[in-house]
DNA sequence: GCCGTTTTCGGCCCGACTGTTTTCAGTCG
């Protein structure tokens, strides 16, 4: 498929057209259209013989011959010409934090820069600062940029993220009882549950945000602080992390929520509609003319525009505002919608904690059932089951459940598929368990397609578990098609995994929207090897949020009785 | 370069902040 590469290349021409100074709305032109190739699940050359490449939304006449002719030719003569005006180190440095466009155009024509260490050099000899426009401050403000791109190049995982902004909010409380504190939520893409966050962004609802900003940075996890203001303050916590706080008066709130939790590309759609209305929407509310009409909660902005309110999940301009305008908004899979966990170790293999001790954190959830998957025998590393000891744990698991009416546990394991395409159990085995996960721990570019195709269509898998194998921020994933694994459960009923782990979150987002669209049923699982990393489910439900899931897409929402009858089950 | 229940031309989301300026350009979110 060939959507990304094309994306990325209207991205490298949005960047240079940017720098030479092009008609901003052309360059914004390619932007949207990059982003929205990269959303899309169906493949530009199927568009393309159907002759639908203008149907996709920010493509037009131009584009779309544009595409075509790479599709065909395997390049874009027009883009290519372009591109190669610019040299790419160049272009790289508009990465760097307050250095746009047209101080790089500056810097590149007045003193010939022409990379990162050309850069550098010259805001040493202060030749950057003497140019017009320029001065101390903004050089002073680049050469941080520079500095914090080097050291900080990744963006922070969610699993990392939320509990970073749930620390501070807790200690805020504590430490804030003396002054009016409202509402206090992080907003960004860290309240969308995107699977990565940039900086954590968090709102408070206060009329003293003075002293409420003076608090935060003087909390114990501070290690730096970057501004101290009246309405925001900006912090570096233990670990490096920049975490924002904004205070924000009541009347303001839902605004400002409205608006810092973005994503860009849905507050520009939000405005847009505002505007045919002949209204206006920023951070401080509803506005017509003069008039404010809403402000003090989210839910008022987008009834004012005609819309049911949005869960933050859904806000990425991936067809959520045509839902929400024609009121088919999906009631997306809620927290007290799982009724338990079907990924869980436990010390039989590499778990920390007993099945007992497992059993009882899932119990203390709330939950009806956990299912105890092991490795199995050749994940020698993770101290895989041997047969015989797999039975016994069947057993063990099966006199625990006599005792307990309330709660059940399933007999499970996560089978290796090898690396010659077998599981890593014989047929008479794996049938005896109620429940069979099969995964690739080994031989990632071992025809990972194929043997992942062939445990989907084994009679004995319920589900296939991390299904790229990749892992955030670290690794790529299998060398895998992964659309023809999610065909092969498609067609044979196996259910494919969201690992809620927090560096898998596999499948992610836009993978398991697209699994959704073919009919494939999900479990929410959270591979905890510690009865505290059960919490992680609620990472895993982000993404079946994101991908727009609802509680029957998922086979952790239904009771046992119902997951037998869809033959996902089998002894208990 | 896209797009159209006022348009096939003339719009295209909005405001804060900063630093450089005597009224505004650049950058960011």
């Amino acid at each position: 498929m060939k959507n990304k590469a094309i994306a990325e290349l209207f991205d490298r021409m949005a960047d240079v057209l940017e720098f030479q100074g092009e008609n901003v709305f052309k360059v914004n032109a390619y932007r949207k259209a990059a982003r929205v190739l990269k959303d899309m699940q169906e493949d530009v050359a199927q568009l393309l013989q159907e002759n639908r490449l203008k149907d996709i939304p920010g493509i037009g006449e131009a584009l779309a011959k544009k595409i075509e002719e790479y599709l065909t030719t395997g390049h874009i003569a027009k883009i290519d010409e372009t591109i190669s005006t610019v040299p790419s180190a160049l272009i790289e440095l508009l990465r760097i934090p307050n250095l746009g466009p047209k101080t790089l155009a500056l810097a590149h024509k007045s003193l010939g820069v022409q990379n990162l260490e050309d850069l550098k050099a010259v805001i040493a000899d202060g030749r950057l600062a003497k140019l017009p426009g320029m001065g101390e401050k903004k050089v002073e403000n680049i050469r941080k940029g520079i500095e914090w791109i080097e050291q900080h190049t990744g963006r922070i995982p969610l699993g990392e993220a939320l509990p970073i902004a749930e620390g501070i909010i807790e200690e805020l409380k504590k430490r804030a009882k003396g002054i009016d504190l409202g509402r206090i939520t992080p907003a960004g893409s860290l309240r969308r549950m995107s699977e990565t966050i940039g900086d954590i962004d968090l709102l408070a609802e206060t009329h003293q945000g003075k002293k409420l900003i003076e608090i935060f940075c003087h909390l114990p996890m501070v290690t730096q602080i970057l501004a101290q203001g009246e309405t925001k303050g900006s912090v570096i916590v233990e670990g490096g992390r920049q975490v924002d706080l904004r205070a924000i008066p009541k009347e303001s709130f839902g605004a400002a929520l409205q608006y810092f939790t973005g994503s860009k590309a849905h507050n520009v759609r939000i405005r847009e509609i505002a505007k045919n209305l002949g209204l206006k929407v920023n951070e401080y509310g509803v506005f017509r003319e003069e008039e404010k009409l809403a402000g003090e909660n989210e839910e008022e902005i987008y009834t004012l525009l005609g819309l049911p309110w949005i869960p933050p999940e859904l806000r990425e301009d991936r067809g959520e505002i045509e839902s929400a305008l024609a009121h088919t908004l999906p009631e997306l899979v809620k927290p007290e919608d799982i009724l338990g966990d079907i990924h869980v170790h436990t010390n039989w293999s590499d778990g920390s904690a007993s099945i007992e001790e497992m059993a009882i954190a899932g119990e203390r959830l709330g939950y009806r059932y956990l299912a105890i998957c092991d490795h199995s025998q050749s994940a020698g590393y993770a101290g895989g089951l041997s047969p015989e000891k797999l039975l016994v744990q069947i057993q063990e698991i099966r006199k625990w459940n006599q005792t307990h009416p309330t709660f059940t546990l399933l007999a499970g394991s996560e089978v290796d598929i090898r690396t010659d395409g077998m599981l890593d159990y014989p047929d008479e085995i794996l049938s005896q368990l109620d429940f069979v996960i099969a995964s690739v721990h080994s031989g990632f570019s071992q025809r990972v397609t194929e043997r992942l195709m062939t445990a989907a269509k084994h009679p004995l898998v319920t589900l296939l578990a991390h299904p790229t194998g990749r892992l955030i921020g670290k690794r790529e994933g299998y060398d895998v098609d992964i659309d023809q694994v999610m065909k092969a459960c498609a067609e044979t009923g196996t259910a494919l995994e969201i690992n809620a782990y927090f560096e898998r979150l596999d499948l992610n987002d836009l993978l398991a929207r697209k699994a959704k669209e073919l009919g494939i049923v999900f479990a929410i699982g959270t591979d905890a090897h510690h009865p505290d990393q059960l919490g992680m489910m609620r990472f895993g439900l982000g993404v079946a949020r994101r991908a727009w899931l609802q509680k029957n897409h998922i086979l952790n929402c239904m009771d046992l009785t119902k997951i037998k009858v869809r033959k996902f089950l089998r002894n208990p």
